[in-house]
RNA sequence: GGCCCAGUAGCUCAGUUGGUUAGAGCGCAUGCCUGAUAAGCAUGAGGUCGAUAGUUCGAUUCUAUCCUGGGCCA
């Protein structure tokens, strides 16, 4: 027996099953082994991190992920699936921070280091059920027993050893730059974290003025209330302000304005004093002001060394600000360099907790955005502010704390990645990036403009950053191995020693060099390098693994994440493998774009418009969610997320697959009807032969669209098969051929063929939607389990057969559908409904289009008609009738023109006609043949009255609305029909049951008609007995409306 | 300010190697069909294919500029 799947069985209840199966009967795991024969195809989890709640975007990027690896484990692949966890990082330790109520680094030093980070150990996989019931809940088969974790000492293992790469190539090196810093999290942020955190945000923004203390060129004495005009957004490193910087080559201008004197760049006058606000006192090229002094706006710090002149500078512009920019060296990566280059002393007034250093007495111990008021305020007072605002512009936060950034002066490791960035850029350039241009454009004009790798932390929840540095000769050494590490150690270290802060820190080791004392540096490695290692330390490489065994795990075929990855993931990746191996660690990287919310707008917790996944999945299934996210779109296109949306995918792709499968079960379950997986190769039947070549033609285009990552076209085509072409058109146009009694071989073929359909939508659904299409390939394959396999998962997707595609056919179906199209329109205006038989159907279609006799009894079912007639002569349908044209012909008839006017207007619609292919009419007026030429005429074309004609798309039907007797006869033995059908439903009848049936009506041609068509009426309903007079006991009893006319049916059942 | 993506029906999206009348689903209206039935089919209304200019016999499609939205970067 098929099983029914009835409304009752929900989604959610049968996708319910079939995850128990997967687990009870091991069938991934089950998967692998029986693929583990085939050529392996490589795919890289992207470690998400367990401390926060997965989201619908991450369904989004899991879905693309498990569509990537199902489909090629179905198309002879061997796809391991190792999961990952991501452990390490700022994200952990905020999380934490926040949990135990501290607020900064100190308060974390005082609370124990070891402590802390037993805590963000533990908080890793808060939400681990989450992640895992999501995972598995959305079908996602990923090995999560066997996942990596970055935490896990063989991985950390693998970290040392390639940072030891790294660092034995000469590319580690200690630096003191300016880098993004965050003061809440005390750390410095590498580039592609601060690419992650940009935003709009209000700053002030303000004009000071800052006085000049030297005499201006060629004069002697220095000027009276004269003034430097100087922009910033940042008033808090104004308290650092050591110097002002020009552009060599532009023109400054010396105004009066207000009853001051104003120095400002000449292009930015107007727009920051006001135009006509200004005199103009003299111009300067900028080189002319260089070396002029001015009053320090504040003198918090005294120095040995010159500060507060103008100096000059090529990044000076025009296109904001006052073209005189302030330097504070300590706060800006180009001051740092003016600073060095021009030895500016160094005044650091801000402290590595973002508050205002003790020398700046009055606004001391305040956090240095706090302080922007008060400072402004103060210059305020003492008149040295020209202008305060405020602004928006994109300002960089931290990604995870959303502190504000600051540039900060500070030493730390970096990897000197610009070594090799020409490999870089030719390894994306043999990437296949989807879109490619996340390659060409983001990704690479990114790397084009790479700059080191600031790779260390002073952080506490990471894996050390294993350089450890003499005390005495300060020799640096990078600890590549554990082994390494016992061997160099002063003390014994444990077997299970935790590789982490602080017992790390404990250890010193003998310097190979001087025979000292070596301490490890404090910090730990940037997170990102981590993840970024993940293809060689996820086997704990080159310990875990040999070297061959490796070679066939890497690189990652396929990789698939969020496009914020760009700078992430997708980079560490290229970085640490180009350098180790001189290739990417992934061929293939699909990006995925944002998920937003049915506005458009990126969904956020604070706007409330974050879909929850696991709601969605409760009300709709994880199968139509996923389907839903191909099929809305590109996977690489913003996406709007509408959960209306989901649920129509639910109703109308897989509502009709069951029901079509359901079609099926019903009929095949009373024939007993059981699949050999057989279809014969040549099909009598012009719909079986259509169905089989559009089957192998969705087979072909499948996998041509799956092996280029087209998923959501290959989605697209499978929908729209099983929705208009299976369901719609094959199954509808075929019911027939199920319903008579017996096994016939016809019926045995049409069971074959949809069998065979069914199958193979399965089988192609199954790596984009895994959990529905296995429970009905499973009712399709019940009675042959051993043959068949446990699992769609375990079969590999049919190939096309090329043989059974006929493309003439398929054409031609396509105009069949049209000309039913068509028909159905002219009945429309016509106003005759389908049950309604008509005569005759006449179609004009472009030359060269023929449909055989099958298709064409398919139109006649179709329509409920009896005979078509093709033609391309329009003459069939339409009637020509000619009038004269007088212009012409009144000079030439005068007084007779009545006369030739009745002549015209006479001929008959296949004479004008005639006069249409030859150019000449000619009539006979009074013995005299006249000949006509076109213009003669005007000629008039209306359908013949008896036809109804529509036309599209240079076809056109016309259908001939004469009902004879005979055809009404039959028309009201069909609504008669219907009639019965409904009651026998009403009556809740099964399909195969028999009755007795007894139709009464007082109207005579509905008894006539009935009587005439007796046998076709019982034949379709299933009466053995068909009576025109009342039964006795009727099981039951209905009375219908047929135009005017009553009818009144009963029926009983016959038990056979 | 630079780069990338998108802009097609009220909404979500197709499509166009440049070619007669630009499509689907949803929603709305009307009709039909129903032995798959809480479905299905057809029809209708609804489009300056973001704007302008250019190339061309012909542009929604190619080019340029601009506008709007999103992303990335400064």
């Amino acid at each position: 027996m098929y099983r029914k799947l009835p409304k009752e069985l929900t989604q959610m209840s049968l996708e319910q099953e079939i995850l128990d199966f997967w687990d009870r009967e091991n069938i991934f795991i089950r998967s692998l082994e029986i693929n583990s024969k085939f050529p392996r195809f490589n795919f890289f989890e992207g470690p998400p991190t367990a401390n926060g709640k997965p989201g619908v975007h991450h369904v989004i990027s899991r879905t693309i992920k498990d569509i990537g690896c199902r489909y090629k484990a179905m198309t002879g692949y061997y796809v391991e699936r190792k999961g990952g966890w991501d452990s390490h990082g700022l994200p952990v330790e905020i999380s934490v921070e926040k949990q135990l109520g501290l607020s900064n680094k100190r308060e974390i030093l005082d609370y124990g280091v070891e402590n802390f980070n037993k805590h963000c150990k533990d908080s890793v996989f808060t939400y681990l059920k989450e992640w895992e019931f999501i995972t598995h809940r959305i079908g996602f088969w990923l090995d999560l027993e066997n996942a990596y974790i970055t935490y896990q000492p063989y991985y950390i293992q693998s970290i040392w050893w390639i940072i030891a790469q790294f660092f034995n190539a000469g590319l580690v090196y200690k630096g003191h730059k300016v880098l993004p810093y965050c003061a809440r999290c005390g750390t410095g942020l590498s580039d592609h974290e601060v690419a992650l955190g940009y935003q709009d945000t209000e700053d002030p923004s303000i004009y000071v003025m800052m006085k000049l203390r030297s005499p201006l060129p060629e004069e002697t004495e220095i000027p009276v209330n004269t003034y430097f005009l100087v922009w910033t957004t940042t008033p808090w490193t104004l308290l650092s302000n050591l110097a002002l910087a020009v552009h060599m080559d532009y023109e400054y201008l010396l105004v009066e304005n207000d009853g001051r004197n104003l120095l400002i760049v000449k292009e930015r006058a107007d727009a920051v004093l006001g135009e006509g606000n200004y005199r103009i006192l003299r111009k300067f090229k900028g080189s002319e002001l260089k070396d002029l002094d001015y009053d320090p706006l504040f003198d918090f710090v005294e120095s040995d060394k010159r500060s507060h002149y103008v100096l000059l500078a090529d990044y000076v512009t025009t296109d904001d600000g006052t073209g005189i920019v302030h330097i504070a060296p300590a706060f800006g990566k180009e001051d740092y360099e003016v600073g060095k280059r021009c030895d500016l002393p160094m005044v650091q007034l801000v402290d590595e907790q973002g508050n205002i250093s003790q020398e700046a007495i009055p606004f001391a111990g305040k956090w240095f955005k706090d302080a922007d008021p008060e400072i402004v305020d103060d210059l305020k007072n003492r008149g040295l502010v020209f202008k305060i605002g405020t602004m928006v512009h994109s300002y960089p936060f931290c990604w995870r704390c959303e502190s504000p950034l600051i540039q900060y002066a500070r030493s730390g490791w970096y990897i000197r990645t610009t070594a090799f960035k020409d490999e870089m850029i030719r390894e994306n350039d043999r990437i296949k990036w989807y879109p490619p241009q996340i390659g060409s454009g983001r990704f690479g004009e990114w790397l084009k403009n790479n700059v080191d790798w600031a790779i260390s932390r002073e952080r506490f929840w990471g894996t050390p950053l294993n350089i450890w540095i003499c005390d005495d000769c300060g020799k640096t050494h990078a600890i590549e191995s554990f082994a390494q590490l016992r061997e160099m150690s002063v003390e014994p270290i444990p077997e299970d020693f935790n590789p982490h802060k602080p017992d790390v820190d404990y250890m010193k080791l003998k310097c190979p060099k001087c025979g000292g004392q070596m301490t490890r540096t404090p910090e730990v490695i940037d997170c990102w390098f981590d993840s970024g290692s993940m293809p060689f330390a996820q086997y704990g490489y080159p310990f875990g693994i040999s070297e061959e065994e490796f070679m066939t795990k890497f690189p990652a075929d396929f990789i698939a994440e969020g496009v914020d990855q760009t700078r992430g993931w997708f980079y560490t990746l290229l970085a640490i493998s180009t350098f180790l191996k001189g290739v990417s660690s992934y061929k293939t990287c699909v990006s995925i774009e944002l998920i937003l919310d049915k506005n458009g707008r990126k969904m956020s917790k604070s706007k409330d418009n974050v879909a929850d996944p696991f709601k969605v999945i409760e009300r709709f299934g994880a199968d139509p969610l996923r389907w839903y996210f191909l099929t809305t779109s590109q996977p690489w296109l913003p996406t709007r997320f509408d959960e209306d949306s989901v649920n129509e995918t639910l109703r109308k792709f897989f509502d009709t697959l069951r029901n079509t499968y359901n079609f099926f079960a019903l009929y095949a379950d009373i024939d007993g009807f059981i699949p050999d997986g057989e279809v014969p190769n040549t099909l009598d039947n012009v719909m079986d032969r259509w169905l089989v070549s559009r089957l192998n033609t969705l087979i072909a285009q499948y996998r041509e669209w799956m092996d280029d990552y087209q998923m959501t076209r290959a989605a697209r085509g499978i929908q729209n098969f099983v929705i208009d072409e299976l369901s719609n058109w094959y199954v509808r146009r075929n019911r027939r051929r199920y319903w008579g009694s017996g096994l016939y071989d016809d019926k045995l073929v049409a069971y074959k063929v949809l069998w065979q359909a069914l199958i193979t939508v399965c089988e192609l659904m199954a790596p984009i939607a895994p959990i529905t299409p296995e429970l009905i390939w499973r009712e399709l394959t019940k009675s042959g389990r051993e043959k068949w396999g446990d699992s769609v998962h375990f079969r590999q997707i049919a190939k096309p057969n090329y043989n059974l595609i006929d493309e003439q056919l398929e054409m031609q179906m396509g105009y069949v559908i049209k000309l039913v199209e068509l028909g159905r329109l002219a009945r429309n205006i016509a106003k005759l409904n389908v049950r309604q038989p008509l005569s005759q159907l006449i179609g004009i279609v472009p030359e060269g289009i023929e449909l055989s006799q099958a298709l064409v009894d398919v139109v006649k079912e179709e329509l409920n008609i009896k005979s078509i007639l093709f033609s391309q002569n329009e003459k069939t349908i339409y009637k020509y009738s000619a009038k004269p044209n007088f212009k012409t012909l009144g000079k030439r008839f005068k007084s007779e023109m009545n006369h030739v006017k009745e002549l015209i207007e006479s001929l008959t619609s296949d004479e004008v006609c005639r006069g249409m292919e030859n150019g000449d009419w000619s009539i006979m007026l009074d013995d005299h043949p006249v000949s006509l030429v076109e213009e003669d005429l005007v000629i008039k074309v209306t359908p013949k009255p008896e036809f109804t004609v529509t036309s599209d798309k240079g076809i056109t039907v016309a259908i001939n609305t004469k009902i004879t007797p005979e055809l009404r006869a039959e028309g009201l033995a069909r609504e008669t029909v219907n009639r019965i059908q409904n009651t026998r439903k009403e009556a809740g009848l099964e399909v195969t049951d028999r009755i007795e049936l007894a139709l009464v009506t007082m109207d005579e041609e509905l008894r006539n008609s009935i009587e005439m068509h007796k046998k076709e009426i019982a034949n379709e309903t299933l009466a053995s007995k068909l009576h025109l007079e009342p039964l006795e006991n009727p099981l039951y009893m209905r009375e219908w409306i047929l135009g005017q006319v009553k009818l009144q049916i009963m029926l009983s059942k016959i038990d056979s």
